[in-house]
RNA sequence: GCGCCCGUAGCUCAGUGGAUAGAGCGUCAGGUUGCGGACCUGAAGGUCGUGGGUUCGAGUCCCGCCGGGCGCGCCA
C-alpha cells in the first residue's frame, strides 16, 4: 500500500535510473581524483546532465548510458575505467532491495548497460492500477503557465484543409505540455477589424441584392448561405445609424463564421479557452500602451511621417513600421501584435507559444525583437512553425483560396477520412516535416492507418476483461495484498515481462514529447505497445479457469496495458474504443 | 540575390554526437483444435541528395554544391 499511496505524477523509471547513476558518478569521481596521477588538476565537474537512453538493441539491457564516453576526455581517463568505476558504485538489487536496477554491465568502448529489476516493473504496474487517470503524467521541473495560440484563421470563411495542421499541432502540444505538468491555456486570435470584414459584408449584400460581386469579393457557397440568413434588422439598423451597411453585414457574417469555426474545431477535439478579437485589443488600449512603451524605451523613430520600430537593434533584418503615415496614422497589423504581446504577458504567463505556418517565419524575428524591447525575455516568446502541407488530388495540387471559394473545408476532409485517422496522420509527423497529402490516397489508406492497430489492441483487451467477468474473474484491486507476489510471479516469464517493459515507458515518452515539443514519439510508442500486447496475447492465455492465480496476475497486467493504451491515445486526442 | 525549413527503404515518415540506420504501408513466403485474424512469424528492400571538414566515433555538428518548399510590403 505504501508504494501506491501518493496520488499524482511520479518520476519516470528513467528518471530514477538517472538519479542512481548520478549518485554513483559522484562517488566515482572522488575515486578517480584520489587515484589521479600528478599529471594535472582534476577538471571541474561537468554540467552536462547524465543522459540515459533506451539502447538500440534490447539485448544490451533496459537502459544504457554513454556517460563514461563523454567524460573520458575532460577527465583524461580511459572510458572503460570510468565506466567500471561508476558501475562499482551503483546500488543494485543485489545490495539494496529498493533499487530499480538489477545489474549494471560495462561494454566496450565504455557503455553502461543497465538491467531493470523485476520488482521495479511490479511496482510500476501496481501504481498504474492505483492511479489510472494520472498514469503517464509527469511533474515538470519548473511548472509554467503557458499560453498557446493556434489556428487564428480570420473568420471570413470556414476552416479549410490548410488549417488542419496548425489545429492538430497546437492541440497536441497543449495536451503534451499539460501532461508534463504545465498549466496550459489555448487561445484563438481573430481579426474582426480589417477591411476583409467589410469586404465579406459587401459580398453578402451583393448576393442578397442580386448584384455583381465586388472585384475582391468572396465567392464560396458559404457566402450565399450567409446572404440568405442575414437578418433584415442588421441592415435596417445600419441605415438608421448611418453606418456603412457593408460593415454591419460584415460584422454579423464574421461572427457567424467564427462560431462555425469554433464548432468545427470542437468537432476535431480542439477546444479553445480564450477567443480574443483584434478590435477589443485596440479598444482596451493595449496597442497604444505597447507603442508608448517602445517609445519610452527609445526604440522608435519617425520616418516619412510614419512611426517605425527599430527592430534591427534586436536582430531583425529591417526596421518595421508600426504607425502608417497615411490613413490617420492607423496602426499596422504588427502594431496590434505588439499590443497583444503586452496584453498576454499582463495575464501572467511565463511562456507564450505561437503555432504558425512556416510562411510566417519572417515574423519571428520582429515579434521577438518587440518582446525584448518591451522588457520581456525573448526566449519566453516561442514560435513553432509547421511545414507546408501540399494537398494533392489525382496528382494535382488542390488550389486553396477563401476569396475565390476554391477550397476543401476541414469538415469535408474529416467526413471522408475520420478524425482519429487524421489526428494520427498529423501526430506521427514532425511539425517541420513537409507533407504531401494525397486525399484519394488518404481515403484509400485510412483503413490501413496504424491508429486502428492501436485501437484494436485496446478493444481486444476490453474484450478479454469482459470475458474474464463472464467467468467471475477480474483484475485485482490496487491494494490487494497478494498483488505484489502475483506480479512478481508472472514477470519472470518473457511474454509478461516484455509487455510490462513497454507499459512502464509511458512517462518517459511524455517527458520526451514535452521536451522536444513533438508528438511522433507518442504514436511510435503506442504502436510498439500495441505490438507488445499482441505478442503477449499470442503467447499467454489470460483467462484460464484452471489457473486462477495466474489468470488474476495476468489480468492485472492486461488492465495496466488497457490504461496505458487509453492514456497514450488520450494524449493524442484519439478515442480508445471498447469494441470496434 | 539574401534568409529560414527540408532531402533517410518502392511509398509515407522516425532516428536527443554513440553499439548491426528503424517503423507503418506495399511486395513475397508462412501461421488459428483456447480469451476478437482489424492478429502473429519471417524475408527481400539503403552510395542516409552530393563533396569536403571537425571528432575516438557523423544520418546527426560546420562549410561548399545540387534539388524542393517558404519568406523577404506602411498587405491582412
Amino acid at each position: 500500500m505504501h508504494a501506491t499511496a501518493s496520488p499524482g505524477p511520479s518520476p519516470s523509471l528513467r528518471g530514477r535510473i538517472q538519479a542512481a547513476i548520478e549518485a554513483a558518478w559522484t562517488l566515482a569521481r572522488a575515486d578517480l581524483a584520489a587515484s589521479a596521477s600528478a599529471g594535472g588538476p582534476t577538471p571541474e565537474p561537468q554540467d552536462a546532465p547524465i543522459s540515459i537512453e533506451r539502447p538500440a538493441d534490447a539485448s544490451f539491457g533496459d537502459f544504457a548510458s554513454n556517460i563514461a564516453l563523454r567524460l573520458a576526455k575532460p577527465y583524461r581517463r580511459a572510458p572503460l575505467e570510468i565506466a567500471r568505476t561508476i558501475a562499482a558504485h551503483v546500488e543494485t538489487t543485489a545490495t539494496d532491495p529498493n533499487s530499480p536496477i538489477a545489474s549494471v554491465d560495462v561494454a566496450p568502448p565504455g557503455f553502461l548497460n543497465i538491467r531493470l529489476a523485476d520488482g521495479a516493473l511490479a511496482t510500476a504496474t501496481q501504481r498504474i492500477l492505483a492511479n489510472p487517470t494520472t498514469w503517464g503524467h509527469v511533474a515538470a521541473a519548473f511548472p509554467e503557465r503557458i499560453n498557446v495560440e493556434f489556428v487564428s484563421a480570420n473568420p471570413t470563411g470556414p476552416l479549410h484543409i490548410g488549417n488542419a495542421r496548425g489545429a492538430f499541432t497546437g492541440d497536441l502540444l497543449c495536451r503534451v505540455l499539460a501532461a508534463a505538468g504545465h498549466k496550459v491555456e489555448r487561445e484563438y486570435y481573430f481579426n474582426d477589424f480589417g477591411s476583409q470584414v467589410k469586404n465579406l459584408g459587401a459580398s453578402v449584400i451583393a448576393i442578397r441584392e442580386g448584384c455583381e460581386l465586388p472585384e475582391d469579393g468572396y465567392h464560396g457557397d458559404y457566402v450565399y448561405d450567409l446572404a440568405r440568413e442575414l437578418p433584415a434588422e442588421v441592415l435596417a439598423q445600419a441605415q438608421e445609424s448611418g453606418e456603412d451597411p457593408s460593415w454591419a453585414a460584415g460584422r454579423w457574417a464574421s461572427e457567424r463564421v467564427r462560431a462555425g469555426i469554433e464548432a468545427s474545431l470542437e468537432h476535431l477535439g480542439c477546444h479553445f479557452d480564450v477567443w480574443r478579437s483584434e478590435s477589443t485589443l485596440h479598444k482596451d488600449g493595449w496597442v497604444v500602451q505597447a507603442i508608448d512603451r517602445l517609445r519610452a524605451a527609445g526604440d522608435v523613430y519617425q520616418e516619412d511621417g510614419a512611426v517605425v520600430f527599430r527592430s534591427t537593434k534586436f536582430g531583425d533584418d529591417k526596421d518595421r513600421v508600426i504607425l502608417r503615415s497615411t490613413e490617420d496614422a492607423a496602426p499596422t497589423y504588427f502594431a496590434a501584435d505588439i499590443g497583444y504581446l503586452v496584453e498576454k504577458f499582463s495575464r501572467g504567463y511565463e511562456r507564450i507559444i505561437f503555432i504558425w505556418g512556416e510562411d510566417h517565419h519572417g515574423y519571428v524575428a520582429r515579434v521577438k525583437a518587440a518582446a525584448q524591447s518591451l522588457g520581456f525575455d525573448r526566449d519566453h516568446v516561442q514560435m513553432i512553425l509547421t511545414a507546408w502541407v501540399r494537398f494533392v488530388r489525382d496528382g494535382k495540387e488542390v488550389p486553396m483560396s477563401k476569396r475565390t471559394g476554391e477550397f476543401i473545408t476541414l469538415d469535408e476532409l474529416l467526413g471522408e477520412i475520420g478524425v482519429d485517422a487524421a489526428r494520427w496522420f498529423f501526430a506521427s509527423r514532425a511539425a517541420s516535416s513537409g507533407i504531401d497529402f494525397d486525399i484519394e490516397l488518404a481515403k484509400k489508406q485510412s483503413n490501413e492507418n496504424p491508429v486502428y492497430y492501436v485501437q484494436y489492441a485496446h478493444a481486444r483487451i476490453a474484450s478479454i476483461l469482459r470475458k474474464a467477468a463472464e467467468s467471475g474473474m477480474a483484475p485485482p484491486a490496487a491494494d490487494d495484498p497478494r498483488l505484489a507476489d502475483l506480479l512478481a510471479g508472472i514477470l519472470q516469464s518473457a511474454p509478461e515481462a516484455l509487455l510490462a517493459r513497454q507499459i512502464v515507458r509511458l512517462p518517459e515518452v511524455v517527458e520526451d514529447a514535452a521536451a522536444s515539443e513533438e508528438t511522433h514519439g507518442i504514436t511510435a510508442y503506442a504502436t510498439e505497445l500495441a505490438t507488445a500486447f499482441h505478442a503477449f496475447y499470442r503467447d499467454a492465455r489470460v483467462v484460464d479457469p484452471d489457473e486462477p492465480d495466474r489468470s488474476t496476475a495476468r489480468l492485472a497486467l492486461v488492465a495496466a496495458a488497457h490504461t496505458t493504451l487509453a492514456n497514450a491515445l488520450a494524449l493524442l486526442g484519439i478515442s480508445a474504443p471498447e469494441t470496434m
